[in-house]
DNA sequence: TAATTTTGACAATATACATTGTCAATATAG
DNA sequence: CTATATTGACAATGTATATTGTCAAAATTA
């Protein structure tokens, strides 16, 4: 594709292209453009809401035109996409890290966890905004499988863990499968409430309602 | 509105207005097409989802022309919040009736509850799509606060439900309201897996599920 | 039957964006 | 300096749908 008419074009000198800009060749200023996109998506995504913002939009705080965005991407989901992947990946990678840390104590590794978890989206209320809210509306109005099936993951996280520190818990594998979407549900419903208003409630308050039903589950198996 | 230019009509009789058709007034006529149009709503809002349905698809699901869709509502996401007022009032209605009969025993009171609102959504799916998927899409779509008012109307009713069966519960009014969201999030997050994915689990299990994070908290409490 | 309201089919217009295209200004290599 | 690749501003086009408007057929009353 970029060799394609390499012989149509002079004939004198094998052709030159690529040219450098700024000391950068075409790739790399490609790149260095695609990340101003995904910074702006974060910017106007995070804050506006998917849905109410435009392409223009987006180049408009990427400093670049129209034309850009479709060198990097499709349409404006595949950008969404794009961040929605880089700020699951962040959100898991700071949770994940925090269980571990906190292993094997049970009731450690749900403080920790769920810690981890409500700083991170404290810290970045955009990040909340764009897990929480937008992917939702973007996987049901697009049906973006691959958005559907990270925010899977997250069940399966929690199922997991269910099933490391709960051993004795009475239920099957399709029962504690719902029980995971369940607590998911649960976590994350205190949490967009939290976000979407503003950081009312202290860190503790919230992580103390979060916890609570993670330690009674805890309890109630150990007898 | 409806007597503006009575005078400027006709000169003889007294002007004639308002006839009858197929043994109707105009406000019956107009209460009928309203009447199907909510129908035609639920029909196709119900399995398609809101944002998947033109005006044109409801009027044609309803027999009317357009003209009439106006007739009624102002745009489409009035008729849509007419609907989903209609539909959570019969989910609630079906709820709390089936709680009420289970008084005072907390546990029965659960089961009946959870029982209750499993089984308005699966003799009625369109019912479980329209209040908890789109209903989600057009709230944060279209900011419509009423709809976001009466979602947290749940949360209320859980966190009374909370207050009621758990008096000794350690926690305080601002920490009960947070817990009430979450257990909202536990059960509604069970359901739309449910719904969506076709109900493939029998609905005992669901309730299983659903349950068992209800009970946990009781016992927790009750030492 | 004649006059008139109501209705239904469908055309016309408006709107909001996405997406593509044009062109002159600017930067770069030779 | 010259030729050309690159960029940025912005115009042109396409698309989908909401919303309004037109008109003739059907229903109704007198």
């Amino acid at each position: 594709m970029t060799t394609k008419d390499s012989t149509s074009k002079k004939k004198t000198k094998t052709v030159s292209k690529e040219r450098q800009f700024k000391g950068l060749s075409l790739s790399e200023r490609k790149d260095a453009r695609r990340e101003k996109l995904i910074e702006a998506g974060i910017a106007t995504y995070g804050t506006l809401g998917f849905f109410s913002v435009t392409v223009k939009d987006v180049c408009q705080e990427a400093k670049l035109t129209e034309r850009y965005f479709y060198e990097s991407f499709k349409k404006s989901e595949d950008l969404f996409q794009t961040i929605f992947l880089k700020m699951i990946e962040e959100l898991q990678q700071n949770l994940m890290q925090a269980v571990i840390k906190a292993t094997p104590d049970p009731e450690k590794m749900v403080d920790a966890g769920l810690r981890a978890l409500l700083t991170t989206l404290k810290e970045d209320p955009r990040l909340a905004r764009i897990i929480y809210v937008d992917a939702v509306l973007v996987q049901e109005l697009h049906n973006q499988a691959t958005i559907q099936e990270t925010l899977a993951q997250f069940d399966r996280m929690i199922q997991a863990f269910v099933m490391l520190t709960m051993p004795q818990i009475q239920h099957n594998e399709n029962e504690l499968s719902l029980i995971a979407t369940g607590l998911n549900g649960y976590v994350t419903q205190i949490a967009i409430r939290w976000v979407m208003g503003g950081f009312e409630q202290s860190l503790e308050q919230v992580l103390t309602a979060c916890r609570v039903v993670f330690l009674s589950l805890l309890a109630q198996v150990s007898k």
